[in-house]
DNA sequence: GTGTATTTTTAGGCTTGTCTAAAAAAATTA
DNA sequence: TAATTTTTTTAGACAAGCCTAAAAATACAC
């Protein structure tokens, strides 16, 4: 169907577009670590499939096409991801790179089977939401601790930062999806923050907070 | 580790090796549907890496290493089939290009947990043996039914023709890997073979004898 | 054993996706 | 608004993997 740096360029465009609404060429540059000369070759190329609405300097945005790849090939991510923790037993910081590559399997009907075989998960082991069959998927309605006021409360319910250093040292706290958690004190110092979880105390940084997200 | 082709490449001078001792270029052009001058130029790339033993004009072998990417390229496409048919429902025609995707994931990792998820199997659909993570498995004692003498009877074990329209003509006869069937007569004319098979009796030709294979 | 046919290799070219270096456009600053 | 900086694009090159056409080596036939 597309090539795989097709899909990586979609991909990364759609990642950007969540913040961007208009995305330039250095911030996929940025995104997909590689030269503003090589990404203004790829943009022709997705411009003349009707993927990306492109002018020149102008900055690029997906067609709905574009999105519709883009959304899918998310979708096989984040089913290969809950498929390697769930069935078999890798650590969320373990997933990334594998389901990178799995993501460009083609078949479509082998990620609805699989879908059906796991039982239609709704988030993927990082809590990030799965798109169905047709591309539907509820949007993150969830926010970094960091914005939380003092003395509320929630669940751990995703991340902002995927990298496994973040992921292996939130598991080592034991800041791990669904645990409940409750804002004590903001130090005004360095905006740490003072968490209760399970009868303990703990502080995590501002850095921290600002990446682990919590629903309400 | 290395590049589709190059994987593409070995594991189909590793299935010519099976039969021929060393392999020609026009034999690996006609198994990959490609030109004799693109596979010496490929021939060139892997000598240099030392994963074939090659001296021009005089055919490839593969070396250990060369062998050892083979297997495992192998060993991952059967088990990919495996869990294709057995947790995903497919049907044995209609994964082979699935897995012929799937077998260059890159993880050895992912492919042992697979394993072990699935308990191991050493047969793929088709009755393919799977090797194990080191690359060791029972080379195949099965033969043809057309090598079978009148009177003599087996289990179906296998097939040596993978392509779909083989594989659905096989299902609509019964004739399925497990099945018991018996030689009754082989039809003197044109070697048709008359088999006993769940007290039915079926008929198939010559060509399809030649390709349904037997443990005895 | 010489001539013909086949197989294999070489030579040169194309596409995809990348790069560096330079030019052009846009944005920022004074 | 003019000068400078930043961003983006163009131009030209390269590696991988394929192609066609032609040359070289090998195999086959008589």
């Amino acid at each position: 169907m597309h090539t795989l740096a097709e899909e990586n360029y979609l991909k990364a465009i759609y990642k950007l577009a969540a913040t961007n609404p208009s995305v330039s060429t250095n911030q996929i540059a940025a995104s997909l670590d590689t030269k503003a000369s090589s990404v203004t070759d790829m943009l022709r190329k997705l411009a003349d499939k009707m993927l990306i609405n492109y002018q020149r300097y102008q900055g690029v945005s997906l067609t709905q096409s574009g999105e519709k790849v883009a959304i899918n090939i998310i979708r096989k991510h984040r089913l290969w991801e809950y498929f390697l923790v769930e069935k078999l037993n890798f650590k969320w910081d373990e997933v990334h790179d594998m389901a990178e590559e799995m993501e460009h399997i083609s078949s479509n009907e082998l990620i609805d089977r699989l879908d059906e075989f796991m039982g239609f998960p709704r988030r993927d082991p990082h809590g990030d939401p799965i798109p169905d069959s047709n591309g539907h998927f509820k949007t993150n309605d969830l926010k970094p601790i960091s914005a939380l006021a003092v003395s509320s409360a929630g669940v751990i319910s995703g991340v902002r930062d995927h990298s496994a250093v973040f992921l292996q040292y939130l598991e080592k706290q034991g800041l791990t999806i669904g645990k409940k958690i409750a804002v004590k004190e903001v130090i005004s110092y360095d905006n740490t923050v003072v968490l209760q979880m399970d009868n303990k105390v703990l502080q995590i940084s501002r850095e921290v907070a600002n990446n682990l997200l919590i629903a309400i």
